[in-house]
DNA sequence: AAATATTTTTAGAATAACCTAATTATTCGA
DNA sequence: TCGAATAATTAGGTTATTCTAAAAATATTT
């Protein structure tokens, strides 16, 4: 098996599990643009090596060293994420695809001189978290922009990355993670938003917001706020 | 036919072309590791598209379609070299494995942007001349440190960058592309010169010696020095 | 629970880049 | 210039990933 579609598979399993839970054949099969039947022999193909548990008729789940596997590659890809915004100035929505590609030729020693260059980012620019490269992926809890009641404001934490065209929009709108937003109003029936961001109103339809995750308080520093001792200023 | 295949040969057949003339099927058989019988196999193909000129049992030359491919790959190799030694501070005997396999995933876009912020270099880490977006690679005339004779002076331009120990040797003794250096003394028989660079005396084998290549006369500005109405400051 | 619809798997084939072994051309030396 | 040595090509296979069409299993609907 060669590597790159080991890692595209394995990455793929991890993202539907993450989002569905359950990983049929035709979900992978969609999702990697290839048919239902090609990936039944693939994943008996990576069942052999171990690297998911493979129940015909039942779908698929990584197993452990899949799993880590697939941590990996997601470190790459968003690590090169990070890098391509911020040394080369490539805008947020074509770094997707380009990382696509170069996260399965570049060499172990290459990623962590950009992990040290760019100081070991968290996230990737559209606000996904970094695993740590024990493969750890820290857990957050988010929301989509329409859970958000008016009135109410928050963090924009995450915008999904699959839509390069939805990504510019954005973009042109200011909605990147970390801005802070309050939403004015709601229409009904999966209607627009109106909300307000670093002083503008801006109106946005159901659609694209069910794209944008928010974090409702403001981050929690792990026990610095809470410690009056500490930063006191 | 996959890009990448494509792509290693046309390489191929333009460095073999310009080191010893003619590209027989057995030295880029040689040249890529595999064997004679995949190389004819090959090489068909890339006649079929135009790629290169065929003659059963008579070698290879590359069609102007292919010289413009090879070059631009050639450029592509020796800009991410570059990137990768001044951005990445990779060291300079690890960048060829590395842009082995960058060289065949970077977008245009990618490829200009990282142009642009080396401000167009005109040499690769080793000294190689790296060919302009039209392919046209500069014609340089250039020795191996071998054909220098005692109390000769000369700038090193270019080393050869196939062998990482070479690199990695040459990098301790201070020989890198820009340097000065004067021919001390050199024994008959293929034997050992002793060269003096940045005040320093230094023994280097024949071998070694003969993967250096050097400008006897300081190098020539485009007619910049001659005409002293510009840049008098 | 039977009939129908959907999903998954199997069977058989295609393509790309390789391989080894056998054959055919060319070249070189006496 | 003829025979041996060398180089190049052909024939027939292998591996990896994909495909389409057909068969089998599971799920849904009435």
């Amino acid at each position: 098996m060669k590597n790159e579609a080991v890692e595209n598979y394995l990455k793929a399993i991890f993202q539907i599990e993450s989002q569905k839970g359950k990983v049929s054949t035709t979900s992978l099969a969609n999702w990697l643009g290839i048919s239902s039947a090609s990936v039944t022999d693939m994943i008996k193909k990576l069942a052999e090596r171990s690297l998911v548990l493979y129940r015909p008729y039942y779908g698929v789940t990584l197993s452990s060293l899949g799993r880590q596997k697939a941590l990996e590659i997601i470190r790459r890809h968003r690590l090169i994420e990070q890098f391509l915004v911020q040394i080369l100035d490539v805008p947020w929505d074509q770094v997707h695809d380009e990382a696509e590609k170069l996260e399965h030729v570049l060499s172990e020693d290459l990623l962590n001189r950009i992990d040290s260059l760019l100081q070991s980012p968290q996230t990737d620019p559209h606000g996904a978290p970094i695993p740590n490269k024990e493969g750890v992926l820290p857990r957050r809890d988010l929301l989509p922009l329409t859970e958000l009641q008016p009135e109410e404001s928050a963090i924009i934490a995450e915008v999904s990355d699959h839509n390069s065209e939805l990504l510019q929009y954005l973009g042109k709108l200011g909605i990147y993670p970390g801005t802070k937003i309050n939403l004015i109003s709601k229409q009904p029936f999966s209607g627009p938003l109106t909300i307000e961001l670093s002083g503008k109103e801006v109106i946005l339809g159901f659609a694209a917001a069910s794209f944008i995750f928010i974090e409702k308080k403001p981050r929690k520093r792990i026990g610095y706020e809470s410690h009056s001792k500490i930063n006191k200023r």
